[in-house]
DNA sequence: GATTTAGAACTAAGCCCTTAGTAGTTTGCG
DNA sequence: CGCAAACTACTAAGGGCTTAGTTCTAAATC
């Protein structure tokens, strides 16, 4: 009934809100909480508090570090973005597409529209992959 | 502070034990709830009452659809196997990687063991993409 | 027809997520 | 120094997820 406490093969996914807030702190750097409220679009007028309370959720989960700066505090990301990436599409690989890659791919290239620099763009890294493995 | 109960841009994916199931009932068409246990990895012993209630949430969200037969119910996806790959592509690409596929595509390479042959069979993916625009 | 059994519905507990208020602390300024 | 503003920590409420027990009903068996 209780969550198993092992170290997850594929680690878990952020939440929508904190992959939100994460957009803004790899973009931003270091930010404060009022760096990230100010970052985020008009419509989404999130209170001061949530915003704190989501950033220390986040330290919590070794996601962003802190360090103190005059009357509050600057955080900075722990997990850069390239490695989220790569773990989120681990996971999606993992867990939709039976840790098949290519079925990954055959599905994106058939439900999104791409355009055809797109298209090209894929297949250089291709070549580019296939030329040194 | 409520849910916001606007149509869902990119539907949520399902949640893990929900997926779990799905890969069941996609595999196996029409299920029983004993289908299901029964079809479960032996060290993953759920009880029967929570593969019930598992099914009857992917009901009530729309997943599956259920006819009674005799004593039971029989279970079928609503939601095609091919349809949700899709849809949780296309969530990755907007939550993650700002709606450009090629930036999945190249995390894809980089982050994810690709043997020549997945390779290889990519390159025809894209030359079968790049024919018929 | 009565009893056993299989299944569904209801319910619940524990946890996490989201949002935000309140209270308390620190800092900067006059 | 004292006050106002900014900031943090604590707390909470509402909802969803996971797991499963209990209870009630319907079906199968004798």
């Amino acid at each position: 009934m209780t969550r198993k406490p092992e170290p997850e093969v594929v680690p878990r996914p952020l939440t929508p809100v904190e992959l939100e807030l994460m957009h803004i702190v790899w973009r931003l750097g270091e930010v404060s909480v009022a760096d990230v409220l100010a970052a985020l679009p008009p419509e989404r007028a999130l209170a001061y508090t949530s915003v704190s309370t989501v950033l220390r959720i986040l330290e919590q989960k070794g996601v962003v570090e802190s360090r103190k700066q005059g009357r509050g505090h600057l955080y900075s990301a722990v997990l850069p973005r390239d490695a989220y990436e790569a773990q989120s599409v681990r996971h999606l690989v993992e867990t939709v597409f039976d840790g098949t890659p290519s079925a990954l791919v055959a599905r994106l290239v058939e439900a999104v529209p791409l355009s055809a620099s797109e298209v090209d763009q894929l297949r250089e890294l291709l070549d580019a992959k296939g030329r040194k493995p």
